[in-house]
RNA sequence: GGAGAGGUGGCCGAGUGGUCUAAGGCGCACGCCUGGAAAGCGUGUAUCCGUCAAAAGCGGAUCAAGGGUUCGAAUCCCUUUCUCUCCGCCA
């Protein structure tokens, strides 16, 4: 949510930032500005209404103890007339606050200067590349031949069990798998990152915090008889640890890690985005999470694009590292970096991370605050990023990394594979 | 899932209709005292909204959440929710 100070003091910033995401917000922040305006009004006519009725009530309260009850009928009567309008003053007051609520659970957040204008993909930055792109050989196969191949993945076993789009990993693979989960922990952990063990449902408070109600609601599995969420990735739950806290300036940074399963209904995918492990419904991720003071977000967020590329360099995968333009980022973030990953035999970058600054966005609405030096309660800052969603790299590494004779295994998760080759 | 007991400030805990503007304690901060520290003494110590250029000040809201009764609710009533104890089920 963005700061209504903000619109009070300069709605014409916020319209002309929101149109590098292409929308046209002039008509919904002036409904706002309008709305906050009357808020204020009513409240104003509220709180002295009740100011009011409270001198009274104490004066009620003061003849009946001097007994003289019969001279507080008129008082009473007073009072009600009081009542009566307050009532009237607080519904309306209600209602503003609602409509003015919902327009700004409307508006995304405003894009960081850095961020490009574009519509899709295709407008991304590029902002660098690394590694070597490998050439295979004609007789290449991609992820998913490669996976039946060595018997790692089951994807006909997924769809008989549960559907399309959830795999069963098994033998190398489902090693492959774990091995990944835990190097990639056990560098989190190394880098400063607390490991955590998030629940993977989440209640409706926890969606919203994180901005994936009302935006993306469609977009995750729900369980209706206890009204409960999956997690599409352990952002959330692992955010919304800190919902409605005050932490003390000294506790920030806090940088956070979690493995955990991510589930994501995906409508209205197709072709071959879904092919293999390109787009699941259920998949594995190790998540970074930092909530920062405000003036130190951009150097985290700098941090932990360095932290998620160190990752893919250790794996050798060769990456790109792209800016989002204003059409194609996330409804919460003021700026993010895809990181993409080569796969060789499909010749596409994969994006396998998506490492991000929320700014105030998801703060505001956590209530997530930090008392600063000068005694005051400010926002923090939030940011996350995959390090690493684990089913386009395992493509990556599968397609990459084959060779005559088998697939080679990088060195870094020999240890806990314990073995070099599949 | 069934029965019962509860939810009060950072924490413990008093408070069953009107000086609650929430006692008292612990913790924390600052000051005094001290060679320094502890102890002791003193002062202060929630959040949100509004008003204001801002701060102070002032007004309002908040005793799990929502609704109700009343001139007046932490206190009485209803609903929801969470915690604890016992029973049942169970990895």
């Amino acid at each position: 949510m963005l700061d209504i100070q903000l619109i009070r003091e300069n709605s014409q910033e916020v319209v002309r930032r929101l149109k590098i995401r292409n929308i046209d917000a002039a008509e919904i922040v002036e409904r706002i500005s309008e709305l906050d305006k009357g808020r204020r009004i009513t409240q104003k006519q509220l709180d002295d209404t009740l100011a009011e009725a409270k001198g009274i009530s104490a004066r009620v309260g003061d003849l009946f103890r001097e007994g003289r009850a019969g001279e507080a009928e008129p008082l009473k009567e007073q009072s009600a007339e009081l009542k009566k309008s307050s009532r009237e003053l607080q519904e309306k007051l209600d209602a503003f606050s609602s409509e003015l609520n919902e327009l700004m659970t409307q508006l995304p957040m405003l894009p960081h200067p850095s961020v490009p204008g574009g519509n899709t993909e295709a407008d991304n930055q590029i902002v660098s590349q690394h590694g070597t792109v490998p050439i295979l050989g004609d007789d290449a196969l991609p992820h998913w031949e490669l996976a039946t191949k060595y018997e790692l993945i089951d994807f006909k076993a997924g769809t008989k069990v549960t559907g399309s789009g959830f795999p069963v990993y098994k033998g190398k693979g489902a090693r492959l798998q774990r091995a990944l989960v835990s190097f990639f922990l056990d560098e989190a952990v190394k880098n400063g990152y607390t490991e955590i063990q998030p629940p993977l449902l989440v209640n409706a408070d926890s969606a919203f915090g994180t901005g994936q109600l009302p935006d993306k609601d469609g977009q995750m599995y729900y369980v209706g008889a206890d009204d409960l969420y999956l997690i599409p990735t352990s952002e959330v739950p692992v955010t919304n640890i800190f919902r409605d806290l005050i932490l003390k300036e000294n506790e920030l940074p806090v940088k956070c890690t979690a493995y955990s399963v991510c589930f994501r209904r995906e409508a209205g995918s197709y072709g071959k985005d879904v092919k293999g492990l390109n787009r699941l419904h259920q998949f594995d991720k190790v998540e970074i999470v930092q909530v920062t003071h405000p003036e130190k977000s951009y150097e985290a967020l700098d941090e932990m694009v360095a932290y998620v590329s160190s990752l893919l360099k250790k794996l050798e995968v060769p990456f790109r590292v792209a800016r989002l333009c204003g059409g194609d980022l996330g409804f919460a973030s003021a700026l993010t970096y895809d990181m993409e990953v080569y796969s060789a035999a499909q010749k596409r970058w994969l994006e396998v991370s998506s490492v991000s600054n929320f700014e105030t966005y998801q703060s505001h609405r956590l209530k997530l605050r930090f008392r600063s030096s000068t005694g005051k309660n400010l926002l923090a800052h939030t940011l996350n990023g995959s390090a690493l969603a684990l089913p386009r790299l395992l493509a990556a590494l599968l397609e990459n990394n084959q060779t005559a004779d088998g697939i080679k295994i990088p060195g870094v998760l020999r240890q806990y594979t314990g073995f070099e080759a599949i």
